[in-house]
DNA sequence: TTAGGTACTTACCAAAAGGTGCATACTTGT
DNA sequence: ACAAGTATGCACCTTTTGGTAAGTACCTAA
């Protein structure tokens, strides 16, 4: 269907990746992630215990790791106000946000497809037994 | 930034799902799956070993378990030829291929920002010291 | 005859990911 | 005085994920 069969990879062979979605892959590796780029996208600059309530599954471990991480990826920026009961913040930095909005087909494909996944789920759940 | 800040997900509340994007992300779960699907995208059906040679860093196992998974989860279609030295392709059910047009963006920002990752992974390894 | 290719399967093990619960230090509301 | 909210840190443990290496059954080329 396209190139000449003898590297099919997306893009020829890049530093360590195979292509440019592997390299993506890896950097929004993490059960959190992506969902907290997108908050951060919608919402703009927020603070962590909404974060919290807004990504409602995750812990606090999960949530303060997967944060360090983006913030040494320089996605996100954490923004500390030294106040008394402790005020902090995170929005999304220009990378970030690019890649917030790479993953909008992500969420627009899982909301028109909702029946399917859920009747794939139904179906996983049923197979554990 | 948008809504009212009372409930800031994504989408009212789904089923099981958080938003959109939660949905999509359960469903690709899997250290090669969007590797595989964004491969059968361009190459249309494509044999086991071929897949193999791919997708290079995936050991068989690995590789089989999502295929499989995928198979379930009504993404691809295996078929089977019945042939003596075993014969076996794989290919993009419809939703299979719509999801994989989803992750076009995120090849893209990847190629895009090539650089930027490159940077952030060379910082990872030198953080791991 | 032996090596290699086909598409897997299984058993075993190591590493990574993730959850629970407790602790901090200070403030505000009851 | 006491509970609750603020944003974490840490220790401990379980679950999940993924890798290695072996085996299978049959075929073809050297």
């Amino acid at each position: 269907m396209s190139q000449d069969s003898s590297t099919p990879t997306c893009t020829p062979t890049l530093p360590g990746f195979t292509c440019g979605l592997d390299a993506t892959l890896r950097v929004i590796a993490g059960k959190w992630k992506p969902l907290i780029l997108y908050f951060l996208a919608q919402d703009g600059p927020t603070r962590y215990g909404e974060l919290r309530r807004a990504v409602r599954d995750a812990s606090d471990k999960m949530l303060i790791q997967q944060l360090k991480e983006l913030e040494a990826d320089d996605l996100i920026k954490r923004t500390d106000y030294k106040e008394v009961p402790p005020r902090v913040d995170y929005s999304l930095t220009p990378l970030g946000h690019s890649l917030a909005q790479a993953l909008v087909p992500l969420c627009t494909w899982g909301t028109e497809n909702m029946a399917d996944v859920t009747r794939v789920f139904a179906q996983r759940a049923a197979a554990r037994r």
